[in-house]
DNA sequence: CTGAAAGCGCTTACAG
DNA sequence: CTGAAAGCGCTTACAG
C-alpha cells in the first residue's frame, strides 16, 4: 500500500501511551511514587494511592512491561515447554486439556504463557539459548519420557521448572505434578473385579513413562491383593495411540480368548479396544467390559461411553503454576499427587 | 527450603549474564559497534564483525529482549488468539493443527508465540488493556463466527492482525488466510457425483461460520452444474461437533432414506455420520458413501478411513505468520486463498 | 566505519 | 510517607 512509509517502526505515527510520569503529573505525585502504588501501594498515604488511580483511570495507563522487566530483572511470564514429537501431544486430547488449564491458571497471575516445542533435537538446540537468557520466568515442561535431555538442559539454566507428570530416571529432586496414576488403575481394576469379572487384562501405556509404568503397575497390584495370580498374557503394551489400542485389543482376544474385562491406560487407546472388541463380535459390557483411563473428551464419544478414571487436569494446571510460581519467589522443588476418580458410564 | 533467602529476587547470587559490554570490551570495540553487528552488521567493517562474533560465542551472549523492547519499542512477540468458545476449538483437532504450524513458523523469526484465550466476555475484558498497550506485535486471530467482537477490538488498538478463515460481518479491510472452502466442497461434491451417485446430502457447519456458510455454497453450486435440483431435505445443519454429525446423519436417514452419498463438512461430524449409519445397519461405502473436510487425525482413524478433503494447514499458518509480519512492517491487510486437495481413502 | 551519548520507562534503595 | 536519582541493557541518530 503506503509505499513510502518507513518500515520497522513499531507505531510510526501514532501518539505514545501514556507513561507513569505522565500518571505523576496528573495525579501530582513524583513517580516513584506512581510505582509504589502499582507495587501494591505499601508505605503510601490513601490520599496519593486515590490520585494515582484516578489518574491511571483516567488515562488509560498500563505499565510498560519491557521497562519494568528491565529493572525487575524478571521476564514477566512462563513458557510452556512441550519436549515431545509434537504430532503426539498435539493429538492427544489430554495435552490441550492442560495446555487450557495453565493458560487459564496463569492468566490469574498475569503471567502471559509463551509456547515452546521442542519435539526435536534440532528445535531444543534452538530453544536453548532463549532459556539460558532466562527469557522466562520459569517452564512448565510436558515430557513423559524416560531421560528427557531437556531436564538436565532446564537445571543447568537455573530456571524453575515443574514438570507434568513424574520425570522418569531422575535421581536429584525435580518438581513435578501428577495424578496418582496407581491408585487410578487400582480403583478401576477393584471396580471391574467387584462388577463380578474374573478374568481381566489389560493394555498399558509405553513402559518408559511414568503413567504406562503405574497404571500397570497398579493393575498388577490390584490382582494380587485380591489373590489373582499375574498372567502375562493379559498383559498388552500399547503406546496411548488409538491404533495401538486396537492393534493390542486383537492381540489380547487372540492369546487370552477367556477374558471378561479389559483395563486400557487411556481413553483413546480404549476407543481402538472398542472397535476392535465390536469386529470380533463381541458385545461391550455385556461380553468383556472396558474401563479406560483419563476421562478425555473421547471418553463420553465412545459407543458405549467409557467407563474411566477421572484425571484431575484442572488441579494438575493449577498446582503446576502454584510451584512453578513458588519456586519462582525462592522455594525448593515439591512433588504433588492428587487423587483420581473413578467415573461410569456404560462400557463397564 | 532456604527460608532465610530474600524473596522476589530474579535470580538471587548466580552472576549476571554477559552484556553487550561486556562483548565490547571482549572484541575491543564499542558498545554501539557491537550493536551494530547484532542488527545484521551494515557499516560494520568484517574485521569487527569477526571480533564481535568471536566474543559472544565465547561469553555464550544473548541479548536481553526487555532492554531491545524498550528502545524499540517493540515488544518482539506475537500472540495467538483463541476468541471462540474454549472447549470447541481445544477439542476441534484443526485448532492444534493449526497452533502447532504457527508456532513453527513463528519460531523461523525468533518470534516467541504468546497463547491467549479469550472465549468469554471477562476473558476480552481482561486481555484488552494488554494488547491495548501493545504488549505483543501483533495477533494471529482464530475467531470463526460471525460478528467476533474482538476485530473491533483489535482494529482500534491499531495491532496488526491476521485472521484465520474470512471474518463474517466486516465491512472493512481485514487480513486473513483461509483454504479454498467452496473449491473443496465443489471437489468433494463432484467426485461423489463422479463415482455414481445421484442422491447427495450434506451435513454442513455452523451457519454463522464461513466454512459452514460457503463448504454448503459449494455443494449447492456443484449439484445446480449438474443439473440437480437443490433438495433442502438433503441439508442438515451441524455445528461442527462428532455429536451433531451423528444428529444430523439421523435426521437425513429419516427425512431422506433414498440417499446414497453425503457430503459432510468436518471430519469430526463425518465420524458420527459413520456411527448413525452403522447404527442404521448401512454400510459405508456400499450403501452411503462418506466425505468429510479436514484431513485431520480422525480421518484416517474412523472406520472406515474417510475420503475427504485437505486443508493445507501448514501452508495458512506459514501464509499468516508472514502476512503479519508484513503488515508489522508497515504493509497493508491482504486476503490469501489456498487450495484444498481431495484425499481418497475408504469411506468414498 | 566508529564512538560517545541520549534515551526508552520503569523500580528501588537512599535520604529526608 | 515521599521525592530525587541511579541504573537496568539496549538502539540509534549524531558527529567525526
Amino acid at each position: 500500500m503506503t509505499d513510502t512509509e518507513p518500515r520497522r517502526r513499531a507505531r510510526p505515527r501514532g501518539k505514545r501511551p501514556p507513561t507513569i510520569l505522565d500518571v505523576a503529573a496528573h495525579a501530582g505525585v513524583s513517580r516513584g511514587t506512581v510505582s509504589r502504588v502499582l507495587q501494591g501501594g505499601h508505605n503510601v498515604s490513601s490520599a496519593s494511592q486515590e490520585a494515582v488511580h484516578a489518574a491511571i483511570r483516567k488515562l488509560g495507563y498500563v505499565v510498560n512491561r519491557a521497562a519494568r522487566s528491565l529493572v525487575t530483572q524478571r521476564a514477566g511470564s512462563v513458557a510452556f515447554l512441550l519436549s515431545e514429537p509434537q504430532e503426539r501431544f498435539f493429538e492427544d486430547p489430554n495435552f490441550t486439556t492442560l495446555l487450557r488449564g495453565c493458560t487459564t491458571a496463569l492468566a490469574e497471575h498475569d503471567l502471559p504463557l509463551i509456547l515452546i516445542t521442542a519435539g526435536t533435537e534440532a528445535e531444543r538446540r534452538r530453544i536453548a539459548p532463549f532459556l539460558s537468557a532466562h527469557h522466562v520466568d520459569g517452564v512448565l515442561l510436558v515430557s513423559s519420557h524416560r531421560g528427557n535431555p531437556m531436564v538436565d538442559h532446564l537445571r543447568r539454566t537455573g530456571l524453575p521448572f515443574v514438570c507434568c507428570g513424574k520425570p522418569l530416571g531422575e535421581r536429584d529432586a525435580v518438581s513435578y505434578v501428577a495424578a496418582n496414576d496407581r491408585e487410578g488403575a487400582r480403583a478401576m481394576v477393584r471396580y471391574l473385579l467387584e462388577s463380578g469379572r474374573n478374568r481381566v487384562a489389560t493394555i498399558t501405556g509405553p513402559q518408559d513413562t511414568p503413567g504406562g509404568l503405574e497404571r500397570l503397575d497398579g493393575y498388577r497390584g490390584m490382582l494380587t491383593e485380591r489373590g489373582i495370580v499375574y498372567d502375562t498374557r493379559l498383559v498388552a503394551v500399547g503406546d496411548y495411540s488409538r491404533a495401538s489400542g486396537e492393534a493390542c485389543m486383537q492381540q489380547l482376544l487372540t492369546s487370552a480368548p477367556d477374558i471378561d474385562a479389559v483395563f486400557v491406560a487411556s481413553d483413546l487407546m480404549a476407543d481402538g479396544a472398542l472397535t476392535a472388541i465390536e469386529r470380533a463380535g463381541l458385545r461391550v459390557p455385556d461380553d468383556i467390559a472396558v474401563g479406560g483411563f483419563d476421562d478425555s473428551p473421547v471418553a463420553s464419544a465412545t459407543h458405549p461411553p467409557l467407563t474411566t478414571i477421572r484425571q484431575p487436569w484442572a488441579r494438575i494446571s493449577e498446582m503446576m503454576v502454584r510451584q512453578l510460581l513458588a519456586q519462582i519467589d525462592g522455594e525448593g522443588p515439591a512433588t504433588v499427587i492428587l487423587p483420581t476418580e473413578l467415573v461410569v458410564r456404560e462400557s463397564a
